[in-house]
DNA sequence: ACGAAAAATGACTGACTGGTCAGTATCCAT
DNA sequence: ATGGATACTGACCAGTCAGTCATTTTTCGT
């Protein structure tokens, strides 16, 4: 006799609900990517969410509250190769490669690109937004990478050079990979890690001084 | 008797549609570019190009369609440095660096930056923009610089290299230009052209062979 | 100077959505 | 078991806006 089973999902519920704000912002940030923020419903965010619309407003003051907890979520996830850069022993030049390629890394595979597209299409609307990215990922990442620089042309390793604005162009492009990877669908066949990793020799071979360099 | 005359066009009409046409055009791109696409009001585009709302639907046949019309306006703007590329005698280091300058001031001084963000920001609403970036902007683009890379390669110029990847790295850095002085209010300040001209001089420092570099 | 056609207007409508809140379900300490 | 506390729900409301169209204004050939 199959009785009436006594459903069991205690700890599945347990589980759902402990990080409901996470669950939502995944959603959320999803859909904001896809459609944008102004175009994104948000009865469909809960319904992404599996929740109702109800419960986002218990998580979040309203939309754009939501938004700027989608973006201070994604940022401790940017930032945290800083330490491995100043721990770091080896030659500039392999440093730089190897953050070149692990920051595109995240541009492309993480949430971080669709972030970037979001801060690029709203910061208008929200100059709080604007100021948050100028101060907790702008500056901090540029700095990081203009110190690299800076070392390495003090260590004769790189050539003399406009340090700010070469770490600009450090970021740039990896920046433009993780929004075009999240806007365009035909860029989902295309190998971006591997522009990352063309990136990385590119930009290390026009820094080198010519009497290091090796074709 | 006058006869049905076939209509000869007054071409003062003509003008005024045309004129119309790019007024609404260019106040809507203003404030699609402020306020993304979706968080612009019709009414607000009428009142910024000086006529009411129901003249807009006399030249588009809906918000979507001026979208449309607006990226269409501005593609011919963009490519128009090819037959210049195709002319070029010289050495392909100056055609590059010259090439990579012109883009670059593009991106920052004229509505091309405005629209690259645009189309980063809707082109999974409307597949139809994809498309059309991809035929007619991305492609072409990719291509005139894969041919100068190769044909640099080729004259023994430039080093071996992965050309695909390398014209995407010289056009990435200069469209995350345009999009970030069109998004953040802080780029004004930033001397942009500055950067894409330090782009020019490092890139194709890193495409020269060792050889023929001089610091 | 006239009047018909073209151009422009803006009040209106119907659909949509951010945000609310009264009510329901679930949890847990006792 | 109980019931107070906490989490969740979804119908509803008030405001918004794309798109329409009857009316007014302008244009221009005669």
């Amino acid at each position: 006799m199959s009785q009436i089973v006594p459903l069991p999902r205690p700890t599945l519920l347990e589980k759902d609900r402990s990080d409901r704000s996470a669950q939502i912002r995944q959603a959320a940030l999803k859909l904001f990517n896809e459609k944008g923020f102004s175009a994104t419903r948000l009865e469909d965010v809960a319904e992404e969410a599996g929740v109702s619309k109800g419960t986002i407003y218990l998580y979040f003051e309203n939309k754009e509250d939501l938004f700027f907890a989608i973006i201070r979520g994604v940022v401790p996830e940017i930032l945290d190769q800083r330490e491995q850069a100043e721990n770091h022993t080896g030659s500039k030049a392999t440093l730089l490669k190897s953050l070149i390629i692990q920051v595109g890394y995240k541009m492309v595979n993480t949430e971080a690109g669709a972030c970037v597209k979001l801060i690029a299409a709203e910061a208008r609307n929200f100059p709080e937004i604007a100021e948050y990215h100028d101060i907790h990922i702008a500056r901090p990442c540029m700095t990081m990478f203009k110190s690299i620089i800076d070392e390495g042309v003090a260590a004769k390793e790189f050539r003399p050079c406009d340090s700010a604005a070469l770490s600009s162009l450090i970021i740039l492009p990896l920046l433009m990979s993780g929004i075009w990877k999240n806007a365009l669908p035909v860029m989902e066949n295309m190998d971006l890690d591997k522009i990352a990793a063309a990136h990385a020799d590119q930009f290390v071979r026009g820094l080198l001084l010519s009497s290091d360099k090796i074709d």
